[in-house]
DNA sequence: ACGTTGACGTCAG
DNA sequence: TCTGACGCCAACG
């Protein structure tokens, strides 16, 4: 199988309902590396117009704080997330409410 | 080939 | 709660 890593990880951003956010960590556990969370954002980072339908701002860190801030789009992300019903509080978001448990898409 | 970088996570202080 | 150190591993120059 390609087994593409990058696949993976949008097929489970993909997932994400909206309203709900899930964090790197998790991304990476669902896509098959667990060890990767750092290689999720590496993947978001090189998103483009192409891959529009995916909800890459319903992913946040562990700590449920904006990462993306580090690359300019913080303020884009909070305003999406807001726009979706997600309350993000001093740049953190409630994992105890919003964190979705995922499941893995079937083919 | 190789050292550095980094949309991360966990642990110690 | 916040900060710093360390571990992880693919991408980059």
């Amino acid at each position: 199988m390609a087994a593409d890593f990058r696949e993976a990880v949008l097929r489970v951003v993909r997932a994400v309902p909206t309203g709900k956010v899930t964090t790197y960590g998790e991304v990476a556990l669902l896509a098959g590396k667990p060890n990767n969370a750092r290689q999720v954002g590496t993947v978001l980072y090189g998103l483009r117009d192409a891959d529009g339908d995916v909800p890459w701002q319903r992913v946040i860190n562990a700590s449920g704080g904006i990462s993306t801030y580090k690359v300019g789009s913080g303020e884009l992300q909070v305003a999406l997330l807001r726009s979706e019903g997600v309350e993000v509080v001093n740049d953190r978001v409630d994992l105890k409410r919003y964190r979705w448990l995922g499941e893995v898409p079937g083919p």
